[in-house]
DNA sequence: TTCCCGCCCT
DNA sequence: AGGGCTGGAA
């Protein structure tokens, strides 16, 4: 017997009525997004990949773009890193894009493709933690599986409401009390509408777990500006320097850790973007 | 200013 | 457990 989490005091009757609401809400309001018309897992880890920390409406041409590009994880696997890096560019974190590529190769080679079978053993995949491994899991086969992001979260402290303190296996429990059986797949679909939409931060006044600091002049910034410099042609730190008028310590700081992130190397005096 | 369907490394 | 990472929109 496993031991169960701290008992929230939810009743049966409150998650009934949440049921309805969250469903009805999805009926009026739910979106018709691309990657909700595939069962195809590959596209939907895609999808997830590019939805971490990221705006639906900048993901979707980036999304129509990369599925038509690398249709299958095979192909993502034998694609180059600057091409990855560069059908990335615009969207942020690159690194999600070492990383989703990376994982593509870990998949074809240890996984022999199976997408699936990858998420059920999710810590060997870059990339891919525990929201990501169970949302491709709940869109791709619509098992009775659960996953908890910072909108779902968000969702169930605000509807039920309970304190930010809330942990986080206590949250997990409670989305799956909230579960209704054989339908995750809608379920999960309209949690995301009925976040996105109606139950939104800004309303809640619930902030997520985890705040970024300021973009304008951070070091997030001119990491951006290099990757664009280098995917047209590789560079010595002076002309780097130069090219984008920077504090030099903060140019070699950021170029250590692009290198150590596998995005960018140094081929002697110059950077390059990594090609493997 | 704050947030957006997190993950990784130290 | 705590900080770093993209860029745009509200």
């Amino acid at each position: 017997m496993k031991a169960t989490a701290t008992y929230l005091k939810v009743s049966g009757d409150q998650i009934r009525r949440f049921q309805r609401c969250v469903l009805t809400f999805y009926k009026q309001h739910g979106r018709m997004l691309p990657w909700r018309s595939t069962m195809d897992s590959y596209k939907i880890l895609v999808s997830e990949v590019m939805l971490q920390q990221t705006q639906v409406s900048r993901v979707i041409p980036y999304y129509i773009r990369w599925v038509e590009t690398w249709p299958t994880v095979q192909a993502l696997a034998r694609a180059s890193r600057p091409e990855v890096l560069r059908a990335w560019l615009g969207l942020g974190y690159n690194s999600r894009a070492v990383r989703l590529q990376q994982a593509s190769r870990v998949i074809t080679h240890d996984f022999g493709g199976d997408v699936l079978a990858a998420m059920q053993d999710y810590q060997k995949v870059p990339g891919v933690g525990r929201y990501t491994a169970q949302a491709v899991l709940i869109f791709a086969t619509n098992a009775d599986l659960v996953t908890v992001d910072t909108n779902i979260r968000r969702i169930l402290l605000a509807s039920f409401g309970l304190p930010a303190s809330t942990a986080d296996r206590d949250l997990w429990d409670l989305a799956l009390r909230c579960l209704p059986k054989g339908r995750s797949r809608e379920w999960h679909n309209a949690l995301m509408d009925y976040g996105a939409l109606q139950v939104t931060a800004r309303r809640t006044n619930i902030p997520p777990k985890t705040r970024q600091s300021k973009f304008e002049g951070s070091s997030r910034q001119l990491r951006a500006q290099v990757l664009r410099v280098l995917l047209d042609a590789p560079r010595t730190t002076q002309t780097l320097q130069q090219m984008l008028c920077c504090d030099e310590e903060a140019l070699s700081e950021v170029l250590l850790r692009m290198c150590q992130e596998g995005i960018l190397t140094c081929d002697g005096a110059r950077f390059v973007v990594a090609s493997d």
